[in-house]
DNA sequence: TCCTCATATCAAAATTATTTGATATGTTGA
DNA sequence: TCAACATATCAAATAATTTTGATATGAGGA
């Protein structure tokens, strides 16, 4: 039961800091280089490593090698995964709004 | 721009712990007093005002004063929010998928 | 092979989040 | 008004996350 609290909640670590919102938002036009979202944001190389990982785990984020370049894009599987799961975790035994 | 992602951030803040997420499970079936949740949860009583205090700045829960006791659940209106907000941020420009 | 580059990993420091216990606030009922 | 109760707030301690700089890994080209 905890187990599964702690793995629900690894998949929105991925939207609850700034910086991975900022990184989403670079990735909504499509596949990024590493490097490119680099340049864009306030983050050192390890920090946006550090990032991109847990975008990663959350399955949101896909991650695809090319040579010596990543290149991560938004997954769309990930990306429904987040969106079940978060209306599953809202969902109240019907009856009463707010 | 950034004023917004933290904004966001704070939405999904709701989601990434795992007492919150409990919390909510136990909201799933309805209002609940604080003092029901209490019971269920390991939790003192400091930190249970915590995490709700989270939760509803989320909008995700709403909290309604019966007298000294204090009810909560989920907003329909917060989660509607939430979801439309994460089907935003994870949104690509058309095209690619994963 | 050796050098360079892109990225990952590690460890330490800094920052932020969470827990805990004490106290404050505000409500009800005597 | 006073006592008992539910919850909120505060401050200190602890734990987790994030940042930073150094180093490691692994690919490509000379």
């Amino acid at each position: 039961m905890k187990k599964i609290y702690k793995e629900h909640a690894t998949i929105f670590k991925a939207f609850c800091d700034e910086n991975r919102l900022q990184i989403l938002d670079l990735l909504s036009s499509g596949e990024q280089c590493a490097c490119v979202l680099l340049e864009q944001l306030d983050l050192g190389q390890s920090g946006l490593s550090y990032h991109m990982k847990i975008l990663v785990e959350s399955g949101v984020v896909a991650s695809r090698q090319e040579g010596k370049w990543t290149h991560y894009k938004i997954s769309e599987a990930g990306r429904a995964r987040a969106l079940a799961l978060l209306a599953d975790l809202t969902e109240t035994d019907a009856r009463q709004a707010g």
